[in-house]
DNA sequence: ACTCCACAGGAATAACCGGGCG
DNA sequence: CGCCCGGTTATTCCTGTGGAGT
């Protein structure tokens, strides 16, 4: 029985072709040579730097747009040229990149410091006086310098803008060389969040990137196409879905790239010669299921609870939810929390997109939200089976 | 027009954590 | 090491409310 399954999966490995020739341009974080599509952005971005060859100090700039609209690209890209051209020039400067999503202050601090020849502990000192370290380290180098901070909102989110405020008055502090800042931010809003001294001085100038339109996407495509994949690989029509997907929510291009990835996935793995149109319609369903279920991993054990009972409810009120979620509890032997917590949780996990949970109202019957599983209950299923106290619910 | 269900969801407050600091 | 702090989780108490039924 296994044997069989095995041999079909062997005899579909040997007997397909292989479509991807290299893995790594598909990959949705990978920068390719030439940015399609973005020349205005490099371009302005390019001149706002280049006073750095002419050792002198860059202006600070902002950089904003909706995910996958090739910030980051964009910079690295122009990053990378630039240092050759500094070296070709024989100019002394300073580059440094971090993404500030995941790392803490601190970490993002050392990062920047030791990508300009500056050797940090990776713990001890308070970020005050990592960050004076640097500055003096600038100082001493006579180095003009700039730090481009990736997804900029995610730091100030969680530490405040205190770190962006001594950034921007670094330059009243050094005698010689200088220190800019490109900020990167997916949220248009997050200018709210700052001090309005920061906020002016950081962005002496400022670049909107605009999200790509169908025709855009497909040349990236293209691109991607022709060399990650073997020729003919990818039917036309297969790229043409990819792009009109991605372009119908807002332009992503990493969406796109994701699309186009798992669906040259799919199809090799099922023997397929090419890539066509039904194997994106299942990288979309795959790609959903995963970011389903990654965030159905992270959720604490009450969460989880509630989304069983979610599953598990006829009605779909809070309170039979509520009522069901008791009875779990004591089979599973937790305490449970009380109804008021319930309503929040469930609120949290309708904002996730895990559960639908509208309010409606039945007039004489009570006012209640209707709440329902937004994703296939196999994928929660799944991810129960991961953990010990779900596990025994089945 | 009025009632009244079954909650929604705000406010205040307590309990609990993780981590930075002297 | 204990202490404090800010953030999250949870409880208590509460007022508010859309609309089917009367």
């Amino acid at each position: 029985m296994s044997d069989d399954i095995l041999n079909d999966v062997f005899t579909k490995a040997i007997a397909s072709k292989p479509l991807i020739k290299d893995r790594e341009v598909l990959r949705s974080d990978y920068i390719p040579e030439r940015l399609l599509y973005r020349e205005s952005e490099i371009k302005a971005v390019g001149e706002t730097l280049t006073p750095l060859l002419k050792g002198a100090r860059a202006s600070n700039l902002f950089l904003y747009g909706k995910p996958g609209t090739g910030k980051t690209a964009v910079a690295t890209h122009v990053l990378q040229k630039l240092k050759e051209h500094a070296s070709k020039l024989n100019v002394k400067i300073g580059l440094a990149y971090t993404n500030t999503k995941s790392s803490r202050e601190y970490t993002a601090l050392v990062q920047l410091g030791s990508a300009i020849g500056l050797t940090l502990p990776p713990t001890g000192l308070a970020s005050g006086d990592l960050f004076t370290k640097i500055l003096s380290y600038i100082n001493e180098q006579g180095v003009n310098t700039v730090f481009v901070l990736d997804e900029i909102d995610e730091l100030v989110k969680r530490h405040g803008d205190k770190i962006l405020y001594e950034m921007t008055r670094a330059n009243a502090r050094l005698k010689r060389g200088s220190l800019g800042i490109i900020g990167i931010s997916n949220d248009l809003n997050f200018k709210e969040l700052l001090d309005p001294r920061v906020l002016s001085s950081l962005s002496e100038e400022e670049i909107v990137f605009p999200p790509y339109n169908v025709q855009e996407l497909r040349g990236i495509l293209m691109e991607r196409v022709r060399t990650g994949f073997y020729e003919n690989a990818v039917k036309e029509a297969a790229i043409n879905l990819c792009a009109a997907m991605a372009g119908s929510e807002h332009g992503d291009a990493r969406r796109a790239v994701d699309l186009l990835r798992v669906a040259g996935d799919v199809a090799e793995r099922e023997g397929a010669g090419t890539v066509d149109e039904k194997h994106v319609r299942i990288a979309e369903k795959k790609i959903e299921q995963d970011t389903a279920s990654e965030a159905l991993r992270s959720l604490a054990i009450h969460e989880k609870l509630i989304v069983y009972s979610v599953m598990l409810s006829e009605r779909g009120s809070t309170g039979d939810v509520y009522d069901r979620y008791m009875e779990i509890c004591k089979k599973v032997g937790l305490e449970p929390v009380t109804q008021r917590r319930i309503g929040m949780i469930i609120s949290s996990l309708d904002t996730l997109g895990l559960i639908s949970a509208p309010v409606i109202s039945h007039g004489r019957y009570g006012r209640t939200k209707k709440i329902s599983l937004a994703i296939q209950p196999s994928v929660v299923k799944n991810v129960f089976k991961e953990d010990p106290t779900t596990s025994t619910l089945l």
